[in-house]
DNA sequence: TATTATCTAACTGTCGACAGTTTAATAAAG
DNA sequence: CTTTATTAAACTGTCGACAGTTAGATAATA
């Protein structure tokens, strides 16, 4: 089933500049030359190119005409822009499920919930299994375009928390409102669902936004001799 | 103001494959094969690798994890997909448009309005002002996500355009609709301009699906002996 | 000193090559 | 004749190198 899972080495490099640009290691419109990057991370340029690629499709980076990538950084407004648009796009997944003829199975969503329910103590996993639920939320809708618009949503907002995650303080909560969602679509509430998954995501948000603040702040004050 | 705009082989590579796989050159699930495309292309491997991880972003080919690229190819679903995600964005930008306390100036869109309307006869510039009258509706919400996400399926649906393109019949009735959709937003009147670009929305996936059906009946006869 | 011109160093895009791995083909066994 | 084992060809990921171009430093001019 295909599960070979190669580990190259732009994959390294990807995790490794996104926690470097999060954590404010480069100055805003910071040109990024591929030669430093490769000697940073002991390679050729070329899987630094191909970071760079993905940075780039993620936002965390930016390609001028000129050519050279140069660091965006993420501001509290950036994560406000990303969570409205993952609202818009999860809620829709569930109006559009909601008005399938022959609707998908909740199924692998009840799975991923259960995984999630047993295993929620370890935060490690925790955070994979929080984005596979909303993941499999979007799969509902069976729309191939709307599940590549919200994974590129998802893999940035997935990568952010996985550099600013403090051990998921709302853990509880959150599986709290996964199986209400659930419960809500069993029962065929849609408006209610989508209700609940406001609330949900608006909660993740001003986590997310605080915890930037936190780190901007602390890195302000570690730069400021 | 960064005009640079250098040609880099890998555009033209992107624009060749999404031709040749569009006009069904290559079979469903068919392994694309970098050596074999770096001679068809008359490049070395790099610029093929790179036009790949565009396509790829575009969902015309997937990549296994074995490291296999392979064709995707496009049916009638996956157009009504990527129009749904579309006017989910494109409504969105309009509501969080008006919600705005200080709104974002009409006149980027309006500029783009009036080359249009000049213009509309000549379509090889017209597919291009298309989209971009529809980048600046994305463009009035302020929202870099939102961008972003639009710019995935806006380029998808483009490059389709550019290929199936048959001389733009229905030319008058999308600069009316656009007008329209002006004329709406200057009175505050969202709902309608939602409705507008609804409609105008549903036109032109009706009218692409026709087209890449009958690309297809066309495949399929040629390629029967 | 401020501004323009010149030059040098460095970067990006591209290339060909190599090594490990995977696929496909062939041979061996049931 | 089908299924498993073996082998060989080919592909992907990675590397170092080169050339044209760009950015920044230095020199020349006002």
């Amino acid at each position: 089933m295909d599960l070979t899972e190669r580990n190259r080495l732009s994959d390294n490099i990807v995790h490794k500049l996104r926690k470097a640009i999060l954590l404010g290691e480069f100055a805003l419109d910071e040109h990024l030359r591929e030669p430093a990057l490769a000697e940073r991370f002991g390679t050729s340029r070329t899987p630094v190119r191909d970071a760079l690629m993905v940075l780039i499709r993620e936002g965390f980076v930016a390609k001028l005409s000129s050519g050279r990538v140069v660091v965006q950084g993420i501001s509290s407004e950036d994560i406000t822009n990303l969570y409205e648009v993952r609202f818009i796009l999860e809620s829709h997944a569930l109006a559009a499920w909601a008005k399938q003829i022959e609707r998908l199975p909740l199924q692998p969503l009840k799975n991923c919930f259960e995984r999630m329910n047993l295993n929620f103590v370890r935060s490690g996993e925790f955070s994979e299994l929080d984005m596979e639920y909303h993941e499999q939320l979007i799969r509902l809708a069976g729309n191939k375009s709307l599940l590549q618009s919200w994974l590129g949503i998802g893999e940035t907002i997935h990568s952010i928390l996985e550099i600013t995650n403090q051990g998921y303080p709302r853990g509880e909560q959150i599986v709290q409102d996964h199986s209400k969602i659930i419960e809500f679509l069993d029962r065929n509430k849609i408006d209610e669902a989508v209700a609940t998954l406001k609330q949900h995501l608006y909660e993740g948000q001003m986590t997310m936004v605080e915890t930037v603040e936190k780190l901007k702040k602390l890195k302000t004050h570690s730069t400021n001799p």
